[in-house]
DNA sequence: AAGCCCATGTAACTGGTTACATGATTCT
DNA sequence: AGAATCATGTAACCAGTTACATGGGCTT
C-alpha cells in the first residue's frame, strides 16, 4: 500500500490538509512517482488516523483538518523506507511505449523517437530552470532539501529518455534499410 | 487501457498464446514498462479478440490458443503510439522512496542512499553483461531489436539510479553537520 | 450577489491482485 | 507413477478513477 507511505512521507516534510495533500501529489510525486486523487486521499486519511499512524492536530476556519505524523507513522514510515524494494510492480506508460517502438516500421519508428527526444530535451531544460531557481532561492551553503533531490532526479530522468531516444535514431541510421 | 496495447505490441513481435504472454510480461515488461498477471490477461484476450483487434491464428496440442494481431489491431496499436502520452499516471514504488528520502534523518539517508548506489550499480552491470550477449549473438552489421533497445533503457536507467545516489551523497558529504 | 477557490465527502465503476480450480503433457 | 511445467479459466477482493454532491470563505 504505497498510497500511505507517500502520504506519510508528504506529512513527515509538513503537516497539512487533505487538500494541500492532494495539491502536493499532482505537483510533486504525479509525475515519476504515484498518483492519487482526493476521493482516494481522504477515506486514507480517516483509515490512518483509525490506524494511529496519523492524528488531526489543527483545525482551520473552514473546517480542514490538519493532520500530522504519531510516532507510530514516523516509525512505519522508516521501516518501509528499509523494507526491501519491489514489491509493487512498475507501470509507466511512457517507458511501455518505448519499449514497443520496434512494433512499428522503420519511417514511423524515427518520427516517433525524433519526437520523443524533442519532447524529453525541453522537458529537461524546463526543470533545469526550476532548479535553478531553487538554487537561488536558498541561500549560499545551505543544505537542500526534497525539492531539490527530486528535481534533480527529474532532470536526469528527462536527459535519459533523451539520451536514449537519439541513440536509437543512431542505431537506425547504420541500418542498411537508411537512406 | 494500457494492457490492451501491450499485448498487441508483443504480439506484433510474435505470435504467441495466454501463457507466453503472461513470461512475456513478466521478463521484459515488469520491471519498468508494466505488469499484468495471466487472470487478467485471458479475460483481456477474449475482449480484444471480441473487438477485432486479434485472432486465433493457430492451436497447440494442448489445446492452446496461438493469438495473432488484425490489421484493425495493428491501426489501433499505431494510433496508440502516436496519441499524445502522459494519460495513465506512473507509478514507480523505487522512485517513490526516493522522492520521500528527505524525511529520514541524516545518518539514515546516508545509509539507504549508500545502499541504493550499491544495488543500482549490480543491476546496471548485470544489464551491461546481458547485452554483451545480445551483441555476441546478432551477425555484425545485422540490426538490433526490440530486446537490445530495451536492455540499453534498462542499463541507462540503474546507471541514473546509482549516479543519483551518488550525487545526493555528495550533497550530504558538503552539509555543516557532516562529520 | 456572483464567481472562484478552499475543503470534504460518497457512489458507481473499472483496473488489477490474490486465491481457487482444473486438466494435459513432458520429464525423471 | 509422481513431479514439474504447460495452459486456461473464474471468483472474491482491493486499489484507483470518474462522477456526483455539498457548503464555507474570499474577492470583485
Amino acid at each position: 500500500m504505497s498510497l500511505r507511505h507517500a502520504l506519510l512521507g508528504l506529512l513527515v516534510d509538513t503537516e497539512q490538509n487533505g487538500y494541500d495533500l492532494t495539491r502536493r501529489f499532482e505537483q510533486t510525486l504525479s509525475g515519476h512517482a504515484w498518483s492519487a486523487g482526493h476521493s482516494q486521499i481522504y477515506p486514507e486519511l480517516k483509515r490512518m488516523t483509525a490506524d494511529g499512524l496519523i492524528e488531526v492536530v489543527d483545525e482551520g476556519s473552514r473546517g480542514s483538518k490538519v493532520y500530522g505524523v504519531t510516532p507510530a507513522g514516523r516509525d512505519e514510515l522508516r521501516r518501509w523506507m528499509f523494507s526491501p524494494p519491489g514489491e509493487a510492480p512498475a507501470r509507466n506508460e511512457f517507458v511501455l511505449r518505448l519499449f514497443l517502438l520496434s512494433s512499428l516500421d522503420l519511417p514511423d519508428l524515427r518520427v516517433l523517437a525524433e519526437r520523443m527526444a524533442r519532447t524529453s530535451d525541453e522537458q529537461a531544460t524546463e526543470l533545469a530552470g526550476t532548479i535553478k531557481e531553487i538554487e537561488a532561492a536558498t541561500p549560499a551553503g545551505q543544505p537542500h532539501g526534497y525539492a531539490r533531490f527530486a528535481a534533480e532526479f527529474g532532470r536526469r530522468w528527462f536527459e535519459l529518455q533523451r539520451d536514449w531516444a537519439r541513440w536509437v535514431l543512431g542505431e537506425l541510421d547504420d541500418r542498411p534499410e537508411a537512406d
